[in-house]
DNA sequence: ACTTGACCTTCCTGTCACTGGAACCCCTAT
DNA sequence: ATAGGGGTTCCAGTGACAGGAAGGTCAAGT
């Protein structure tokens, strides 16, 4: 398989694949034109990769997750602790996120939007207005 | 002031306050020795930065902000409608993210993490499984 | 007068995970 | 012969800073 091919198998640009070759994620071979030759193996890596990408894991560990899952001697504890990490990262963002879209939720509607110039988005942020818990 | 004392009055690292006078958010003055000389025009503007930041507007929509507070003649309607348009972006951003915190989860629960090799965390990746709706 | 230490300056590099683009090579079909 | 649609490398840019080196400045203490 040429780089396009498994390019649309994964749903990778091949762009992004050309990258997780230089930082050593897949190591494709070569044909005697110069086109790296994908054998299904990679294929799968670079779908597992593109997994765990869409779900946020970063790409530190994705690399160990990919060592994980090829190292038949495993142990799921170590599977689990570094999902269980990423998750405690995801329910922190999402905390923050939430604080902050209430309080700038807050600022839109007191914000008549019309064309006079008294503002209370403005006048909340010069003044570090904040959502009341 | 000197970049020090305005630093612990915004909370900004003096870092950040060089970056944001080399993009042009603000542009203190300079004394004989070179130093920055911020007055407090220049603190509230970077108080007001600060804010704006820490809710997560980007740059170019702080700049934007900015040239709005200091315009007396504004419309609020065009504050509204950047914060309104940030809004929606915090509010795709959680979904996106409790989506994945969902499936997260799920993988998570599912995996014993004991010292055995079978993990479903890594089978739903490399099958694609994904959080049923 | 000298030194110490805190503060300030500029400049360069690195982050993270790509993305865009230039310049060029390869293969097949018309 | 040419046109197109692959592929290749390398360089630069993204956002919003952070780290660090190398050096100038200032006030206080000895």
């Amino acid at each position: 398989m040429n780089i396009g091919e498994v390019a649309e198998i994964t749903g990778l640009p091949a762009k992004t694949i050309r990258y997780y070759e230089d930082i050593g994620l897949v190591t494709p071979a070569r044909g005697d034109n110069g086109y790296r030759r994908f054998r299904p193996a990679d294929a799968h890596k670079l779908t597992f990769l593109a997994r765990a990408r869409a779900l946020g894991f970063p790409i530190e560990e994705c690399r160990d997750l990919l060592a994980l899952w090829e190292d038949q001697g495993r142990a799921s504890a170590d599977v689990r602790r570094i999902a269980a990490h990423h998750l405690a990262g995801i329910e922190r963002r999402i905390a923050d996120l939430s604080a902050i879209r209430d309080t700038v939720h807050d600022l839109v509607e007191a914000c008549r939007g019309d064309a006079r110039p008294d503002c209370p988005i403005l006048t909340g942020l010069a003044q570090g207005q904040q959502k009341a818990p």
